[in-house]
DNA sequence: CTGCCTGCAAACGATTTGCACCAGC
DNA sequence: GCTGGTGCAAATCGTTTGCAGGCAG
């Protein structure tokens, strides 16, 4: 949790009591909350704190370099407590966003992006696919064409 | 544009209209563009289309495997007409997503997440950085920074 | 002709904003 | 004590839903 206070003196920042706990929250998952979920959770600790608060302080965590607001397909913001180089998978079908381990694709070749002038700072690579959860049942588009028409027996694509 | 018949015809789906021209507005934009703005585009040929019509095909053309809801930062969906393997860079300041080749980077061996019960059916590589209209700005930090207190200049952290 | 798709408007959920008060330095 | 962070509530933005009529097959 030094690391908070090193960035807040850094930053000229106060070190309040919101930003402390809900660092500590999202450091304590690593599941890339949203901030709903955050906020339920520090609200077990401070009871008193907004929702509001929370959107700012994760905004102001990110900007200080202790977390890093993801890229995932869902619509609400994810944050992850990670700033070191990982990987995530990808659920295709719920959108769930995990941490992959993969040291051996830690290394690759920074491409040389000069022609496009955009600096590259890191990379993540996203592995999309099917969670254990949603493989067992069904495809993406087969899981929304039954929604629409329950009753009738789809014929092909069943592979 | 003879894919979408296809597509429709194999999952039994109207062609209307409206499914064509938004694929076409997709098809013709490379900057993974959100349905607002695919709206924006769309009402050019169709005035008259409604924004939850948009919606819902884009929807149906993800389905379809005509389209990738692509992961990104900012709060919008974003929709990538190209469903073949290539990856992106993604501006940390303006979250602009980019398309990026590299050839060189599309046969990575896909890890074994046997362990983990996850089937990777793709990936894409996501470099992180900042973009051309960005970079000679400030970074994060700082540009948030500044907009918090104009008056002070901050010290340090150039680098 | 029949059913799904579309358009409308209202509901909904996530996020931001303006202002008064309180806490950190 | 001063500054700016916080809490509240309302505004805003993106997205979804329910229903009536239109169009593709």
């Amino acid at each position: 949790m030094t690391a908070l206070e090193v960035a807040c003196r850094n930053s000229d920042l106060p070190l309040t009591i919101q930003r402390r706990v809900i660092l500590q929250a999202l450091a304590d998952r690593d599941d890339h909350p949203t901030a709903d979920q955050i906020l339920r959770q520090v609200r077990k600790r401070l009871p008193e704190v907004s929702r509001t608060t929370v959107y700012r302080v994760l905004d102001t965590l990110v900007d200080l370099g202790l977390a890093v607001k993801i890229c995932s397909p869902g619509k609400g913001a994810r944050f992850d407590p990670r700033t070191d180089r990982h990987h995530h998978l990808v659920c295709l079908q719920c959108e769930k966003v995990m941490d992959f381990e993969a040291p051996k694709l830690n290394g690759l070749p920074l491409p040389d992006t000069r022609t496009r002038a955009f600096d590259i700072l890191d990379y993540s690579i996203h592995f999309r696919g099917l969670c254990a959860d949603c493989k067992g049942q069904s495809r993406n588009a087969q899981a929304r064409r039954a929604r629409r028409s329950p009753t009738k027996k789809s014929t092909g694509r069943a592979g």
